[in-house]
DNA sequence: AATGAATGAGAATTCATTCAT
DNA sequence: AATGAATGAATTCTCATTCAT
C-alpha cells in the first residue's frame, strides 16, 4: 500500500490514490483489460474523478509508469547510499533492494512487465524505461569496476557482468510474477549473489535457505 | 520460423498465416492495441477470415502463444539433440538456440513479453508459460547436474544455477526488445557463457567480440 | 427527400442516407443537440453504421455541409443554364431556384443557418461557405453588369446591388426558417423581384399574390 | 456595450458579466461547443459561480438571448427617437443603428446567428426572436407607410418593402459574420440606403465610400 | 470458402449539475 | 458569497462478433 502523507496536497494525494489503484487493476486484470471504470472502482471513487485528475487514460498510464520509475530509482539509490562505502556492500544492498517487497511487490512487477512490453510501441514509455535501465547499468558498472580494481582482478569484462546482473534481476522479477508460488524473494537474492560470488569469491555471502 | 509445408491443409496454412500476422501486429502496435482488423490487414486477408479460422479473438491469441511455445520448445530440443553428447555441448547449443534469430526475433520476443504479463490474469496463458519454463528448467538442471558430476565439483547448487541461467536468458530477451539498438545477440550469448564459465571454467568458450 | 439513384454504389447510398438523416435531425433538434444516436435512429440504421461510413462525427457534419453546398450550387447553376440567354431571365431563374422547395426546404435552410454560425469557429466550414457565396456573388455581378449595359443605365453600383441581393436572399431564408408560418416562398420571391425591379423597371415581373 | 452601473446590485453585475462572457465564448468557439467551464474561464470567475447566478446552462443561454434582444430593441428605438420627426430620418437612423458597432459587433452577430438557428427547436428562443422581429417589422411598416403617404406614392407594397429591408439587414449581419474581412459596416449601410433609395429617390443619401 | 457490411456492447470522454467547505 | 472537487449521465468512439451474400 502506498503510504499517504497527510501534508501532501489533496490533488497529489488523489493522483497517487489513482495510480495505486491502477497498479492493482493491472496486476489483477492485466494491462490490456484495465479500464478506467475498474480503476475508479478500485480506488473507490466515482468514475469522473479519473478524468478530473488526469487528462485521459494515456496520461494516467504514463503517470503510473513515471511513479513506478521514480519510486524504483529512489529506492535502490537510497539503499546504496545507506550501505557501507565499499563497492561490494553497495552492490549487496542493491540486490537486497531489488527484491525488497516495497520494490518487487506483485503489483509492481506485474506493471513493469506490462510497460516493458508496451514501451516497444510507445515512445514515452520507452524513454522512461530506457532512462531507468541506463542509470542502473551505469552505476552497476561503476561499482563493479571499483570491485575489480580493489581486488586486483584481470580479464573480467565489466560491461558483460553488469549486463548479466541486470538481465538476471529482470528475469527473476518476471519469474516472481509468472511463478509466484514456486520460488521466493530469498531464492532470487541468493541467485544474484551466487552469480556475483562466482566472479568475486567471498564478496557476496550467500545466506542459507533458512536465513533468507 | 514459419514452416509452410505444402502438404499441410489450407486450413492450417491460413491459421499459421494469421498467427504470424498477429505476432507482427503485437510487435508493432503492442498487445493491448492489437485488433482483429489490424491482423486481417497485416495478413492481407479479408476481415471475416479471422472469425472463420478462429472462434474468436481469444482463440487467436491463445493459438499464437501456443505456436510460440511449440516452436520455441522444438527449437531448443532440436539444438540440444544435434549437439554432441556432452552436457556442456548441449548447454552451449541451447544458449546458441536461445539467441538464434529464429527464436529471438523482435516480433517473437515482443509477443513473449506480452504473454508473460498477461499470463498473470489468464490461466490458459499461465498454463502454457509454466509448462515451457518448467520443462526448460528441468532439462537445464539435468545437464548441469551431469556437468557437475563429470567434473567432480562440490558446493554448487544446481537449482540456483538453472534458475539464474533461465532468468538471465529471459532478461536478455527483454533487453533485446527494450533496447534493440544498444546490444546484440552476440553480446547476449557471451553474457550467458561468461556466467556459466564462472562456475565451469573452460567449459564455455567465450567467443571474442568479432566472432560473435 | 433525397432521391436515391440505384446505380450509385452502396457505400455512396449509405452516406447520402446518413447525410439526409443528419439534415432532418439538425432541423428537428438543432445543431447543438444533434447526436449520432439521433442520426442513426432517423436513418433507421444501427448506431455503428455511422462510424462505419464516416470517420467520426466531425466528418459526418462536414460531409453534410459539403452535400448542401454541392447541391445548392448545382441547382442554381442548372436553373440559370436552363433559363433564356438574357441576364434578366437568368437572374429571375436564380430567384426562382433560390426559393424552390428543393433548395430551401425547411431542413436545408435550418442546416444552413447552423453552418453559417459554426463556420465562424470551424475553418473547414468557413472555406466551404466562403466558396459558395463567392461564386454566387461573382455570377450575380456578371449578370447585373450585363443588365446595366444592355439598358444603358448609369450610376448603379453593381457590387452594392449584388451584395444586397445576396443578403436579402440569405435573410429571407432565415425568415423562412424562423417564421415559417407567417410568410411564404411566393412572398420571398416577390420581395427579391420587387427589389431588383426598383433598379430595372419592367425587367422583373412581380407575380400577383395568388399566382405565387 | 455592457453598461456597468455602480448602483446596480452585485447580483445583476455578475449576471451581466457572465452573459458578456457567454457572448464572447459563443463567438470564439461556436454555440455547440460552448461549455460552462469556458464561460467561467472567460469571465475570470470560479467555476461554481455560474451555477450560483443561473439555475442552469439553459437559463444562462436564455438570459444571454434576452440580453441581446433587450439591448438591440432599446438601441434602435433610442436611435429612432433621437432622429428628427420625419419618417425618412427615423429610418435612416435605424439603418445607422443596425450597423453601429455597439449592436453589430462580431460577438453579438455571432450569437444572433446561433439563436436564429436554435430558435427553431427551442420555443423560448423562438418567442423572443419572433417578438423582436415582429416589433421591428411593425415599426418599419409604420414609417414606410408615412413615407409613402408623405410623398404621394402609389403601387408600393409596404409589407414587401419592410420584409425586404428586414431580410437584407439580417443577411448583411450574416455577411459581417461569415466574411468579416471582405466588407465593412459602411458598405452594409450603403446597401440598405441604396435599396430604400430606389423606392424613395432622394430620401436616403448614399454617403460616398470615403465618408462611410 | 470468402467477403465485408451491419450490429451493438463496452470503453473513453465530456460536461452539466450538485455539494461540502 | 464563493470555490472547486465530486458525481454520473450522456455522448462519442472502438471493435469483437454476427450474418447475408
Amino acid at each position: 500500500m502506498v503510504r499517504i502523507d497527510p501534508t501532501v496536497q489533496l490533488k497529489d494525494r488523489r493522483r497517487i490514490q489513482l495510480v495505486d489503484a491502477t497498479l492493482n487493476v493491472i496486476a489483477r486484470k492485466g494491462f490490456a483489460s484495465t479500464t478506467l471504470a475498474d480503476v475508479a472502482k478500485e480506488a473507490r471513487v466515482s468514475y469522473g474523478i479519473v478524468s478530473f485528475y488526469f487528462k485521459n487514460k494515456d496520461a494516467l498510464l504514463l503517470a503510473t509508469l513515471q511513479f513506478l520509475a521514480d519510486e524504483y530509482e529512489a529506492f535502490w539509490r537510497a539503499a546504496a547510499a545507506r550501505a557501507g562505502p565499499s563497492a561490494a556492500a553497495k552492490l549487496d544492498a542493491m540486490i537486497e533492494a531489488e527484491f525488497h517487497p516495497a520494490t518487487s511487490s506483485r503489483k509492481r512487477v506485474s506493471a513493469w512487465s506490462a510497460y516493458w512490453h508496451e514501451s516497444r510501441s510507445n515512445s514515452q514509455y520507452q524513454k522512461i524505461c530506457d532512462g531507468i535501465e541506463e542509470r542502473y547499468y551505469e552505476y552497476a558498472c561503476e561499482l563493479l569496476r571499483a570491485l575489480i580494481e580493489e581486488r586486483g582482478l584481470h580479464d573480467i569484462d565489466v560491461e558483460t557482468l553488469a549486463l548479466g546482473l541486470n538481465a538476471m534481476m529482470d528475469g527473476l522479477w518476471l519469474d516472481l510474477q509468472v511463478h509466484p508460488a514456486s520460488f521466493s524473494r530469498g531464492q532470487a537474492k541468493r541467485t544474484c549473489r551466487t552469480f556475483l560470488g562466482a566472479f568475486f569469491p567471498g564478496a557476496f555471502e550467500v545466506r542459507s535457505h533458512a536465513a533468507a
